[in-house]
DNA sequence: TGCTAAATAGGAATGATTCCTAAACAGTAA
DNA sequence: TTACTGTTTAGGAATCATTCCTATTTAGCA
């Protein structure tokens, strides 16, 4: 997606959000790319053009962004969070091998009903289908390790 | 589910695991439990009969429970990972307010096919629903600052 | 019964994230 | 245009889950 500048300013704006220099620009940097980027990446994004910027503030705006439904955190495992700024609804395809997250607009996967099974007071309020499996580089260089029985310490993911 | 000990160490044997008294109460607790149990979780249920556990040793079990497929991961949000013992294809429902976390078996989640527009060599392995949304309980409690549109420093989930 | 590799416990280390605080700043009202 | 106020920022310290390291113990096998 492409967004200038006075248009991220204009959304800010419109949801309550007070517009910053540093804010503008993490905002920017995570709209204009598909990677799902942790804080640490943004940070690094942004840094050349705010030295000064620090990785704290780039937690604090995710957060703030996130409270404001301008973006979405995306979980693959425990680890590090990643971030979204696609709003509309999509699914997630994982590569097991090198963590890459594709963005997945199927439209028939948007219209799964609640579960059956469910406490009739629960009340769902969206869905997620995440697909994982391996890209075509990750098939190849696969070894035959990753997916051993069982002995050694698991490999973290 | 329910499972005997003994039924547990041939499990074990099955799968070419070790079997120690501290893997198997673990193991043990993970099964008899609904509650996508964390490290800690488990730690807590076992120690009692097992005064030197360390919570080291539940991290490592799980582990290799995991790396032997008898165990899956669960992640709700980046926070501490979440284990699950059912191995059945299943789905998940996961309560916004107090992070329960119930198990979904409902047949037509298990037969979604691969989304289109993936690359053609990327290859899917496997696939999960995330349903997120308010038990009953939550439903009640859940106040409106849960979703104020922004400002303070953005809840832990 | 002894051997060997794996499992355990405990303490230290790591890494992502959050907390705390003082200084700088954006938006508003005058 | 200026002053005011609450928010944002930067930086350092703290936290928390998880992993690493290592000596000791143990399970499973010969």
């Amino acid at each position: 997606m492409n967004l200038s500048l006075d248009a991220i300013q204009l959304k800010f704006r419109d949801y309550g959000l007070k517009s910053t220099p540093q804010r503008t620009a993490i905002y920017q940097a995570l709209v204009h790319s598909t990677a799902h980027p942790t804080a640490e990446d943004l940070f690094a994004q942004v840094s050349p053009a705010y030295p000064m910027l620090s990785l704290n503030t780039v937690y604090y705006t995710l957060g703030v962004l996130r409270t404001a439904g301008l973006v979405q955190e995306v979980n693959i495992g425990h680890k590090r969070a990643r971030f979204d700024a696609n709003l509309s609804p999509h699914h997630h395809v994982i590569c097991l091998g090198c963590q890459t997250i594709l963005d997945v607009m199927d439209p028939r996967l948007n219209r799964l009903t609640s579960p059956s099974g469910l406490p009739k007071d629960f009340e769902i309020t969206s869905h997620q289908v995440a697909f994982r499996g391996y890209c075509g580089k990750c098939r190849q260089t696969r070894s035959p390790m990753t997916t051993s029985p069982s002995g050694k310490r698991p490999v973290t993911q």
